[in-house]
RNA sequence: CGGGGUGUAGCGCAGCCCGGUAGCGCGCCUGCUUUGGGAGCAGGAUGUCGGGGGUUCGAAUCCCUCCACCCCGACCA
């Protein structure tokens, strides 16, 4: 590839509503272009790099013996009314009508389709287990998009779902997909890891996400720094407090508080520690409301809160739903107390084992002190695992102690079991001639937002770094007076002739720009390896090689930069 | 959806308060010079000032309305 023949459309500032560093990174390398919110044009730079994703996709993919296909991006809706997703796929589902008056969706994911298809297709024992995916845009109708290709409105990405006679051969295509997606992600050149996740609605055994690590990413990982553990922060267990609880020391105590309603201000105020103190929060479930415990320093978690049997679903209470249940505005309430009958309580693990602690009493501008469990109120009716957990809280697996890390979530691999084969009658004979339903797994890949993520995990002031095997070239050429120089001209047109004809993805930049330019906007689209050609090494018979993140280039005899530049190309494909 | 904010040239912005018909930087075009880190000089092109309506002799500017985009929204219980 020429430059002066591709499209190279480098800006020096970023548009001004760009929020992440990928986002500005992308728009500024020329990659993509807004065309509305959550939808954008893929640039001919920024292409490349999707293109060269997909390659290793399905390379893998393919390995692994799954088959591509390719399903409709437009889908009638009898068969989200059929699934029962119609109604409960909500807003995110964009719904269109064609000319007919007729109802369509356009297709955030295709469960549906290929359970179809695969119902009319598969009728024995004999054409399982069958693996399908595709390539294909995905449009979700998002409260929010940001992030440029992060959280976009329409995407792409790589969506497999597996069909199987049993569980246990579901669960070995399981298996088959974990390693794979290992794959994918070593060979993209990405820094991730595989979590743990929330099955959700559909129960299950088995569903793991897959993270670029970044400090932007917007989920939280818990993970262990001496094991394998790691889950999605919204599952990780926090176990219960090895010290037992304590004796009830002090007395209990009424203190005024005036407007100090955090548990932050509350213990400031008092100068008792965070960790002393208890907040009371009050949800409603089936029009009663109940008091979930949590320490001061914790974090409610709602996903593990609305698992439980006696809070699901449940909604946090408005104002006068706490006035009236316990007589106290909001800020100064607490399970001290209350009727019981009408009001449960549900403490945290760590609360129960709490002693002399602080909570709200009930009466505005007043707080407790000194509270203890059974002898200034009833042990709690529930107590449950339902707080976030935090660094230094003990390994669910009792390896040693969490951390807590960022990531993006690229990846996401999920036993469906029978949830969509039920409800669309996705049937097969077996042996003996019987019916049964199919045991689904399905496989998701986020191939545009990887994009940004591998952006995100590699950038610099001058711009992105990509990983060789993603980069949209491997190798730049940048001669110092192509236009000028016979000796440059031919020695740069032989490097690039040489380095494709040994199959490296190189282009050369025979713009008539300055030197500052070119080199500017390499470093910008992070092409990984940069040879320059000058008269000045020209003179000795070499030419300068610089890798993206090195701190200075390095001289090199012109005849070994061919090898060389293999070498290290394959280093980074393998390694 | 609720709250806040912004729409002026391809990109970044000023002008608006206090009405008089639009400007700066980058980019783009032409010429000359320059050529190892986003060049210099000279000349030039580019705007339904987000749309519609109103007030006014006159609206980017004031008023109304619509639209688009951006930001924030459990943790106070």
């Amino acid at each position: 590839m020429r430059a002066s023949q591709f499209f190279i459309a480098t800006l020096k500032e970023a548009p001004a509503d760009a929020e992440v560093v990928s986002q500005k990174l992308m728009l500024r390398a020329g990659m993509i272009k807004r065309l509305a919110a959550g939808i954008y044009t893929w640039m001919p730079m920024g292409l490349r790099v999707v293109r060269k994703i997909e390659r290793i996709v399905r390379a893998e993919m393919e390995r692994a013996g799954a088959i591509e296909l390719f399903m409709p991006a437009v889908q009638p809706a009898e068969l989200w009314q059929e699934s029962g997703r119609w109604e409960k796929y909500g807003p995110e589902l964009l719904r269109i009508k064609d000319r007919h008056d007729r109802e369509f969706v356009i297709g955030p994911t295709h469960e549906e389709v290929i359970t179809d298809v695969v119902r009319r297709e598969i009728k024995s024992y004999r054409q399982l287990p069958k693996h399908f995916y595709q390539i294909q845009t995905k449009f979700r109708d998002e409260i929010r998009p940001r992030f440029g290709v992060m959280r976009g409105r329409e995407f792409t990405m790589k969506d497999g779902y597996s069909f199987h006679a049993d569980f246990e051969d579901l669960q070995r295509e399981y298996a088959n997909m974990y390693q794979t997606y290992s794959r994918i992600f070593t060979r993209l050149g990405l820094g991730f890891r595989a979590v743990a996740a929330d099955t959700g609605s559909i129960g299950g055994t088995g569903s793991h996400e897959f993270h670029v690590l970044a400090d932007s990413g917007e989920d939280a990982i818990a993970f262990c720094p001496d094991s394998e553990y790691a889950a999605n922060v919204e599952l990780a267990e926090a176990l219960p407090p090895a010290a037992p609880r304590g004796a009830a020391g002090e007395s209990l105590a009424k203190r005024a508080t005036p407007d100090k309603i955090r548990c932050e201000d509350v213990a400031e105020f008092l100068g008792t520690p965070l960790t002393r103190t208890v907040k009371a929060i009050a949800v409603m479930h089936d029009e009663a409301l109940v008091l979930l415990l949590i320490r001061g320093d914790h974090h409610l978690n709602e996903v593990k809160a609305g698992k439980l049997s006696g809070l699901d679903p449940f909604r946090f209470a408005t104002d006068a739903e706490v006035e009236r249940f316990l007589g106290c505005r909001p800020g100064y309430i607490g399970p001290v107390g209350i009727d019981r009958e009408k009001v449960r309580v549900i403490a945290d693990r760590a609360v129960t084992a709490m002693d002399n602690f602080v909570c709200g009493a009930n009466e505005a501008g007043f707080h407790l002190t000194g509270v203890n469990w059974g002898r200034d109120l009833p042990e709690p009716d529930a107590v449950a695992d339902i707080r976030n957990v935090v660094v230094g809280d003990r390994s669910p697996d009792g390896k040693g102690c969490l951390d807590i890390c960022r990531g993006i979530e690229v990846g996401h691999i999920f036993q469906l079991r029978t949830k969509y084969a039920e409800a669309l009658q996705c049937k097969f004979l077996d042996e003996q001639g019987k019916d049964r339903i199919m045991e689904m797994g399905c496989y998701g890949i986020g191939i545009t937002r990887i994009a940004g993520a591998a952006i995100e995990q590699g950038n610099d002031e001058q711009g992105i770094i990509f990983p060789a095997a993603i980069a949209p070239f491997e190798v730049v050429i940048v001669p110092m007076g192509y236009h000028k120089s016979e000796a440059v001209r031919a020695a740069a047109n032989k490097l690039r002739d040489d380095l494709l004809a040994a199959g490296v993805d190189v282009i050369l930049d025979d713009r008539d720009e300055r030197p500052g330019v070119m080199f500017a906007d390499w470093e910008l689209i992070g092409v990984p390896h940069r040879i320059v050609v000058g008269e000045r090494g020209l003179k000795e018979n070499k030419v300068e090689y610089k890798g993206r993140r090195d701190a200075e280039a390095t001289m090199l005899p012109a005849g070994d930069a061919v090898p060389f530049l293999r070498e290290i190309l394959r280093e980074k494909l393998c390694g």
